[in-house]
RNA sequence: GGCCCGUUCGUCUAGGGGUUAGGACGCAAGGUUUUCAUCCUUGAAACAGGGGUUCGAUUCCCCUACGGGCUA
């Protein structure tokens, strides 16, 4: 039965690895279920119950698919490994005055690798997520792109993953469009599954209070920072703020700022606890610098120039942009100004639907304060 | 102390004897979204108070309160 060799699928509860474990399934390979569990709701304070993807529900949805087709179903702790370092690098960049994304960084520095050794001790050959991504292997890299589905591509999420991991990985959903899931999971009588609401919060902040998680978390956070400024470019002072790391560039909403034209957060001042507000214009950027790449599609771009479309943030339909490798960082230059740039956040490049790479947004910055 | 002007959703305002009192921003709720945001849709929300005139007053008139201009 194992025509194609064993695979230890992630699976979440939800319908998009479900479905990914059951084609897997019925393709022929050796399917072993495992869902992590990162986080332990009880201690992140919240009142909700559990709804996201390490809740006790999810976990028995999970083990209820692999039951009804047979296949062995673990459960893999990682709160530990997950906490220190997602969770303690999440509230250290808000109080470095930046913006994280702790998805990605999970992906690159936590889930794939404790996949892979759960892997290995189970002798599985692959692992395989419910990624709506396409991976290939062309002149000895491994290449992601973009899934088929455009309105659900995940591929910016995945960017961080080593060439090794994704020597081993499959994504079994990436040519499928989410119509396609709903449809094969009906037939196949997951009804539960199809009415299922996705959960999209972050998976240790239940609640969707990133706020709350963060004062919670951080002794005296706010009481420190509370009372500062909000300003508009000129300088001028329009009002007072929660406290710099509680806001994100780009943000419009919970400003409590009426001035009869929307504004935005164009800049955080971390050591004036200031807050600078602009109008949609003045969010606008020429380039930024990215570091800390991990490149896919090419080994190295030192010493060229590349085109690629550039993506700033999950839900960006992305830029066209030059980007060059300088050291260690990659320059990017954009053809055409791009709003709401936020340090913290992940930069990845495009060429068509390829990705050639990825990495951390550093600054930001105009046309004439580049170079 | 005399003579003028102003007071409309939380904010800035449009309007003007019969209007569902309009808009922008803010706020709220949905939608989109494995981060934070953006974006889209919908919603709640006001005529300073008291008297008149009138079939009818937020609008006209008169007082009261709170704000701006020449004069002793």
């Amino acid at each position: 039965m194992s025509r194609n060799g064993r695979v230890l699928v992630a699976m979440s509860g939800g319908i998009d690895s479900s479905v990914a474990a059951v084609l897997l399934h019925e393709q022929g390979y050796e399917v072993v279920g495992m869902t992590m569990k990162t986080w332990d709701y009880a201690s992140s304070g919240g009142t909700k119950k559990e709804t996201g993807c390490c809740s006790l529900d999810s976990i028995n949805d999970a083990r209820a698919i692999a039951v009804n087709l047979g296949f062995p179903h673990y459960i893999l702790d990682i709160r530990e490994e997950f906490g220190d370092y997602v969770i303690n690098h999440f509230t250290e960049e808000y109080i470095a005055g930046r913006t994280p994304n702790p998805c990605v960084l999970c992906n690159t520095h936590i889930k794939w690798d404790a996949l892979l050794r759960r892997a290995d001790k189970l002798d599985c050959e692959f692992i395989a997520t419910g990624h709506y991504a396409n991976l290939r292997n062309e002149n000895g890299r491994f290449v992601i792109s973009k899934g088929l589905d455009e309105n659900k591509d995940q591929s910016y999420a995945l960017w961080g993953i080593s060439q090794e991991s994704l020597s081993r990985t499959i994504f079994p959903l990436g040519h499928l469009r989410k119509t396609e899931i709903r449809e094969m999971a009906r037939e196949r009588g997951f009804h539960d599954l199809v009415n299922k609401s996705e959960s999209y919060e972050i998976c240790f902040v239940p609640d969707n209070d990133y706020r709350g998680f963060l004062k919670r978390r951080v002794e005296g956070l706010e009481e420190q920072v509370k009372g500062g400024e909000f300003v508009l470019e000129d300088g001028t002072v329009v009002g007072k703020h929660e406290g710099y790391p509680f806001y994100t560039i780009g943000q419009r909403k919970g400003l409590g700022i009426a001035l009869g034209y929307p504004v935005f957060v164009t800049e955080i001042q971390k050591d004036k606890n200031r807050v600078v507000l602009g109008t949609y214009e003045e969010l606008s950027r020429d380039g930024m610098w990215v570091d800390k790449l991990n490149m896919g599609k090419y080994a190295d771009l030192k010493g060229m120039n590349l085109e690629t479309v550039t993506k700033v943030r999950y839900n960006d339909h992305g830029t066209p942009a030059t980007i060059t490798q300088i050291g260690d960082g990659m320059k990017v230059l954009f053809h055409k100004g791009v709003n709401a740039i936020a340090p913290g956040q992940a930069a990845v490049f495009y060429e068509g639907n390829d990705v050639v790479g990825g990495g951390w947004i550093k600054a930001s910055f105009r046309q004439e304060q580049g170079e």
